[in-house]
Formats: structure tokens, C-alpha cells, sequence
DNA sequence: CTTCACAATTGGTCAGACCAATTTTTCAAA
DNA sequence: TTTGAAAAATTGGTCTGACCAATTGTGAAG
């Protein structure tokens, strides 16, 4: 009926139009796959590309004999895909470093006005474990990786976060790389004690400024 | 082989593995769906799901009857289709408002420090395009969008480059509402000389706020 | 060497079959 | 009537094999 496209981008197309004419929203119930291609005249197969097109960008999430629903915005996946296709050389892992930066020390700020007694309290309880890691002689590698990630959630903007992920499991790696340096850990959790005062007290400039100072110091 | 999950997600991991061990790059030629399917034990169905959902993201390009291309990135019918998904999410469009606003402030910063003559000619150029779109008594959105892509791109950090695009592919629609505004095209391209100066003599802080304040007028 | 027809390759689509997980229905026991 | 477990129907996940359409490769004729 509709054109000479290929036959998936017709079925993504009339899901779109399925979605604004039933004004379906998010947690709402698709058609299932049979009745689709059987009301668009396609194979199963052309809708099930359509769809997992759609959930790799996590816009449908699908349930085994349950059925596919309409999710909230992804974007995760997008920056992770992407993400591995460009970084492959050099420059691309200087941007990704440079990149990371700007994200979380935004998101810091962000923090800064935002964060609620419960983040406080989530990032409070990170540090004591970090501590304690230090003094049972461990390598705290998760629980540097969980502080960040604390820190960043606290923005409380989710896209950021998102993108935020993908960059960071990349330089996972080098991150405890960082932490293997004798008396790196100690310095790093003074560090991280250092920004939580400044995102507690919702001094910006002040916690930007921390947090870009240890990026520095613990990245590469 | 690998593991429990789905199938094409198999496959997504296995093409990422085999163009980073072959070290495939943009416009080398992915192996034949069938003899993907072939090495990895999987169905063609499942190999095509996953190319399908890799397409959708641009990353690849096929041709009938010619083979499947590694392309650079691109991103507009991705864009499309998470804009008409995230219309409904309040939230969400607050946080992406306020994510490109970051990502395209930090890439002005990074502008100064590293515009070179061509990027400046560029814009300089584009701005010339503005004055004569206005003067004809056309709406410029083009020019508009292309203003910003060039600042963008002159940060000369691909990584950044590549998450804005889609941040701003989904708001264009609203960009062109605001440039409709009577008077908005004058003042924003006023605006927009005013980034460029700043840009031109490396004032980063002057660029920063010129532009965020352009960001919050302009996407209302 | 060039040209042109034919075969092989490759992506695009379809149909039908099973399996596995879930949901819905049915119906007998309490 | 209510409850609850078994059975049936639904739904996503995967595979096989077929055919079409466009492109590429090959080889013989000129």
C-alpha cells in the first residue's frame, strides 16, 4: 500500500502512526508481532526487524510470550553503539576521556541542586564502604565505579546518565589501573569526601572544580 | 556458543568483535548475511534482525545485491523515530534540553581553545547565509542548524560531535517554531555573531554564556 | 582489449514450522 | 460461589528453505 521502501521501514512507520492515532504512551501493549504482519500485509519476519530496531534503541522492550510494550526513552544504547564504532584509534579515546569530563562534572553541578537527603545518604554510605575496602587492604574498584555513578544519578537527569555509562565502562580498565598506584586510594576517597562536602552544601563552582581535579588525577 | 541471550544480540557483539580483531573501518565491506550466518551458527533471520537494527542506527549500509558497508555515523531517521517515541515524556524532553545545552556549551569551550582558520571561515561563511536568507525573507532554519553543527564540529571532538547530533535532530522541529517568531531570526543571528567573535578571540567564558543564553532564548 | 550475455553472489521478502514463556480459559474440588 | 490447578491459546524467539531483484563476476565472441 504505502511505497517502495523497504519493507521494515513501512512497518516502522506504521507503528509510529499506530502509536500517535491510538495514542498509546509509555507501558502501553503493541499488537503482537502475527497481528501486525497480518493488518500490514508483511511477513512476520519484516515486522520482527522493524521491531528489533526498535528495541535496540530501547524504545520497545519485549517480554517472551508476554508481549511488546511501549518503554520509556533509551539512549543508552545509541552512545554505546555508536560509541563502539568510533573508538577505535587514538583520538578517539583522548575525546572519550575529554568527553566523560564534561558529562560528570555537569552532572555534578547539576547535583549540586538537586540532590535530595536521599542521595546524601546513598553517597554518605559509598564513601564509609570505601573506607572500610581501604582498610581491609582492598582495591576499591567498585566502589569508586558506584560513587560516580551515585554522583551522576544524583543530577537526576537521565539522559545524562545514559550517556554517561556507555563512556565510562570503557575506562573501566583504566580506572583500576589508576587505583593500583600505592596511596592512589586514600587520595582518591579524601578527594571524593572533598566533593560530596560540596554537593551537600550545594557549592558548585566548588565541586566542579573537585571533581574535574580528580578526573584528572585518576584517569589515564 | 555464547550465551543465553537473544540471538541478534549475539550477532550485534560478534560484528562490533569482528571489525575491531579485523580492524574494519568506514566503507569496508561486512561479510554476506549468509555467510554470517554461516560462522556464527545462528539463522539468517537472526543475523538480518540485528543488521536491521544496526542500519536503523546508520552505522551500516547495504545494497541489494552489492553487500553491507561500515558507514560513518550518521543519525536522522534515529532521531525521528526516538523524537515521535519521547513527545509524550515531559521529563525526558526537560532532560534533553538541558543535556544538548551542556554538551553544546562545553563544545564552544572547547571551540576557543581550538577553532582554526578554516573552522572560522566556515562560520563566517554561514553567517554571511543567515544575513541573505533574512534579507530574501526566508525563514532560516537551515542555516540555523548549521550554525550550531559547525560550532560543534569545530570543538574537534568527534566523540561529543556524534552525541550532540541526535540531542538536536530531535529538537528541530522546535527550532523552526522559535525562528518563526517574528523578530527571531534578526536578534538570533545577532547572537550568533556575538558566539562567533568570542569563538574567534578565544573568549571562553564570554562564548559559553553567549551561547547558553542564545540556547535557553531559542528553544523556549 | 573490449563487449556483452550468462552464471553466481547477495540483500529483500515470504511462508511455515517448532520451541519456550506467559496469559487466558476451563472446570472440578472445596 | 469461590478457589486453584490443569489445559488451551497466545506470543515472542529461532530455524529452514524458498523465490525475487539487483549487483558483481566470468568467460566467450568480436
Amino acid at each position: 500500500m504505502a511505497g517502495e521502501n523497504k519493507m521494515y521501514v513501512e512497518v516502522l512507520e506504521a507503528i509510529q502512526h499506530l502509536i500517535h492515532n491510538d495514542g498509546l504512551k509509555k507501558g502501553d501493549r503493541l499488537p503482537s508481532e502475527r497481528e501486525l504482519s497480518d493488518r500490514l500485509n508483511v511477513a512476520r519476519s519484516s515486522v520482527r526487524e522493524a521491531l528489533r530496531a526498535l528495541e535496540v534503541l530501547e524504545l520497545i522492550e519485549t517480554r517472551r510470550g508476554g508481549g511488546t510494550y511501549i518503554s520509556g526513552v533509551g539512549g543508552r544504547r545509541l552512545v554505546e553503539l555508536i560509541a563502539s564504532f568510533i573508538l577505535k584509534d587514538e583520538d578517539a579515546r583522548e575525546d572519550l576521556k575529554e568527553t566523560r569530563k564534561i558529562i560528570e562534572a555537569e552532572a555534578v553541578r547539576l547535583a549540586c541542586r538537586r540532590s535530595t537527603k536521599k542521595d546524601i545518604e546513598g553517597i554518605e554510605e559509598n564513601v564509609i564502604k570505601y573506607e572500610k575496602a581501604i582498610a581491609a587492604g582492598e582495591v576499591p574498584v567498585e566502589e569508586d565505579y558506584t560513587f560516580h555513578h551515585l554522583m551522576v544519578k544524583t543530577s537526576h537527569n537521565n539522559l545524562l546518565h545514559h550517556i554517561w555509562i556507555p563512556l565510562v565502562e570503557y575506562s573501566k580498565a583504566a580506572i583500576k589501573d589508576s587505583l593500583d598506584r600505592s596511596g592512589r586510594p586514600r587520595q582518591a576517597l579524601y578527594e571524593h569526601r572533598e566533593i560530596v562536602e560540596a554537593v551537600k552544601a550545594g557549592r558548585e563552582e566548588q565541586a566542579v572544580n573537585a571533581l574535574t581535579q580528580h578526573l584528572d588525577r585518576s584517569m589515564f
